[in-house]
Parts: structure tokens; C-alpha cells; sequence
DNA sequence: CCAAAAGTGTTTCACGTACACCCATGC
DNA sequence: GCATGGGTGTACGTGAAACACTTTTGG
């Protein structure tokens, strides 16, 4: 089967740089690549898009053919063009970030990855293609978004400590924050709803449990309120 | 001349907005489409982005055919591939936003583009496909972006008056800011080198003019300084 | 001389920032 | 009992916001 047009057309492609978080670092979710070109290198997860499928939902595709990873945060990066960025055929690849909580998710490499694994951002392999770009650009969208609307949490497990969420701008945003102005900032938001119930398993004071109130976030919104750390 | 490949692949084209402004509003430039689908309807200046072509390329090339404007900022806004935003067929479309000083350029339609005309954006005709979507996102990167980034300089004449640059905002941001806290802001970034001319053909006092100076804004910002309304 | 916009300072208030100690828990 | 992070309040300074009158120019 084949497929004939009067011009020639770009291969049309979806990257995805997914964004976790441990304890220690910002993550990215890599693939080995089963095949050429760049096979056995490191890889965003992606693939091209269906003729018949919105760009989205191929990235969503992808991302769960590849890795396994359903179901989490996905927005829309950059479109890369440049014409000789896969050395087989001219191929635009619109790229997406995600953020997901870590531990939600376990990692199946499928399709045509030989595995998939968590890297740190500060340590990461050779990548192929120019996705050591596309993951540079990811990475300075998610500092300068982290800072005017609330979707750090998609990082989080569902319940959070205060230290928790500090420790993911101090990560993200590469810089120390002052824990009791951080406090006093993010709880006099009232977007937080204390659930009541503490951390546990820890071996030192167990810390309050918290949830983002996606609801009254949403109000506040309305009446014109803007989400800034 | 045809071509064949193995998968069925999109179509793939730019589409521009392009912001100037007058005394009066915020306008972007339409072209009169020649052709179907959507003759003349009017619809953002755009078309398919050739084999061997960068996508920022193709987007300028279009602007430049289509409307004779040339030399403008001009940044990548959001990547359009809903499946049915074509009735031909599947086109994935990248726009791209410009800022122009409406006054530089002469339109001259050309291409498959009946005629070239600015309009308010309070007052649109009827576009065409999902244009009036992605003005909408521009309109809206637009009122975000001019916040951080001192890129209003560009929907100037390069000497301009506090005056303008004060309406600029306040046209984009909808909203009235106050005289004498704009300027002592403004001033006090150091970004305007005042330029000792007054404006003329005025029926009141001639105000000063300035221009933007990019080159102390660059040296700012390798010191940490953000530009920010 | 009238209309129209240019140009100019001060006060007030909110918010960001810096900073140190006691508390609870697990081991 | 000790190590580890949890949790809390205040003082200071900077910057945003509100606000009105005089000056200049052209017609």
C-alpha cells in the first residue's frame, strides 16, 4: 500500500519529554531506540502521527505504546523543522512535556523501545536526533511555568507534604526557598486543603498531608485571582 | 511530478498573525483567499511549507508573498492538526505571531491572496478554517508575552513617545495604567535612550522621543535583570 | 486664550525577604 | 537522648498604587 501526492510532504512526527520527580532530582523519561537510525541510542518517546489522529492523542499514543506512561499532564512545546534533523527524510516533529508522579507509573518499553528509564536531568546520556534540544527547551518551559500556574502538583503523589512541594520548586527552579515564606505564600493562597492526616513511615516528625484544591482554584480564577510562587 | 510514500502523511503549512498598531487599535493583517476552500473569505496569511524549507522560513516566505511584509519579529505560537480543520484534507498548520509597525509596510497582495487589509481585532469578518482560534491564542500569547519580554518596541516607529508606548500597553492589556507610575517604571529600567528630539505636527506640547536600546538591555540581562511591566 | 497632551513627586500600603527557635517522632 | 525535619512570627525595606497641577504648543 502506498500513498502518492502531487508535492512532497514532510514525515510528521510527536516527541514527548516527560518530566518526574524523586527525592533527589528532575527526571525525563528516556527510551532505547530498537532501530535506526540512532539505534541502541537514548530517545525522547514518540513516534509519527496517524493520518486520521489529532496531534494530542498521538503523543498520548506514544507516550503509552512506548513507556507505558497513561494518563498524565501533556501540553503542547514547539514544533521542530529543521530540515535535516533526522538524516533519513525531512521530518517535523511537534513536541510535547508531561509531568507525572513518579511512582504512579510503572515503566513497560514496548513498540520500538528496548526499555525505558528514569534519567536525572544533570546526568543524562548522548540523545538522538536533536532531542538534547527539544529537552533543554522542555526543561526552561517548565521553569518559567512552574512559577504562574499551579501544575507542579502533577508531580506529586495525590497527598503532599509542605516539603514535598518546596522541594520540587527548589529542584525545578534551581535555587534555595525560605521554608517559612514559602509556607506562608502557598497556604495563604487557599489552594491547598489540609486533609488532616500526616506522612508516615518517616523517621522524624511526621508532616501534615495535603491536597491541591483544584476546585477552588478554579473559582478563585474566576474572580481574577493569578496563581504566582 | 508525484510523490508516493509508504504511510499516508499530512499536509503541512504556516499560517501567520500579524499584529500592528494604529492610534486607535490593536489590528491584524488578512488576506482575501482567491481559491477554494473558503474563497473569498478572509483568512490569515499562510500556505504549505516546501521539502526543503525551515518552518520559520516557509512562514516568512508565505508573509512576504502574500502581503509584502518583510523583516518583522516573528516567533512560533502553536502547532494546529485537529483532523478536520481542512475539508481537503488533513493539514497540520504551525502559526506563528508577528509585530509590525503598521506604518512600514505597504501591502501588496499577491500569490493566492486577493487583497491584504488590516483589521481591529474588535471588529473581524468571518475567517476562515480555524483562524479565528488561532488569532484568539495570539491575541492572548500576546497580552502574556508583553509583560516579560520588551517586545511592544516592535509595533512602533523606532523613535516614539512615551505616549505610544503607554497606549501600546494599554491596548494590549485592555486595561488603563497610570501616567506617571508607567513612566517612572519605564525610565527606570534604563531601556530607552532618550533621543533629545521632540515628535512635531502635533496640535499640543511636542513630546520627547525615544528608542529602545537593545544593546543595554542585552548587557541587563546578562546581569539577571527581567524586564517586566 | 483655549484645547490638548507633556511632564513631574509624594504618600501610603502591601508584599517580599531575612531570620532562629522549640516541637514531635523514630531509632 | 539524639538526630531529623516540622512548624511558627516579626521586623524591615522595596516597590506598586493612588493621586493633581503646571507647562508647552498649535490653532
Amino acid at each position: 500500500m502506498s500513498y502518492t501526492y502531487q508535492y512532497p510532504r514532510p514525515a510528521f512526527a510527536v516527541d514527548c519529554v516527560v518530566f518526574g520527580l524523586d527525592e533527589e532530582h528532575l527526571k525525563v523519561l528516556l527510551i532505547e531506540r530498537d532501530r535506526e537510525p540512532f539505534a541502541g541510542c537514548w530517545a525522547l518517546p514518540g513516534g509519527f502521527v496517524e493520518i486520521d489522529e489529532a496531534i494530542d492523542d498521538a503523543a498520548r499514543r506514544e507516550l503509552a505504546e512506548e513507556t507505558g506512561v497513561e494518563n498524565v499532564f501533556l501540553e503542547q512545546l514547539y514544533t521542530f523543522g529543521a530540515v535535516d534533523r533526522d538524516p533519513r527524510d525531512r521530518v517535523v516533529s511537534v513536541a510535547y512535556y508531561a509531568l507525572v508522579n513518579l511512582l504512579d507509573h510503572q515503566l513497560h518499553a514496548a513498540s520500538d523501545a528496548r526499555q525505558a528509564a528514569w534519567f536525572s536531568v544533570k546526568r543524562l546520556p548522548r540523545l538522538a536526533f536533536d532531542h538534547r534540544e527539544i529537552l533543554n527547551l522542555a526543561q526552561q518551559r517548565l521553569r518559567g511555568v512552574v512559577r504562574y500556574r499551579p501544575i507542579g502538583f502533577e508531580l506529586l503523589p495525590r497527598k503532599f507534604t509542605l516539603r514535598q512541594l518546596q522541594h520540587l520548586y527548589e529542584t525545578i527552579l534551581d535555587r534555595k526557598l525560605d521554608k517559612r515564606n514559602f509556607r506562608k505564600k502557598i497556604l495563604g493562597m487557599q489552594l491547598l486543603e489540609e486533609l488532616g492526616e500526616c506522612e508516615s513511615g518517616v523517621a522524624h516528625r511526621a508532616a501534615r498531608l495535603y491536597r491541591f484544591d483544584r476546585r477552588n482554584y478554579n473559582q478563585l480564577v474566576n474572580k481574577g485571582f493569578n496563581f504566582e510562587l
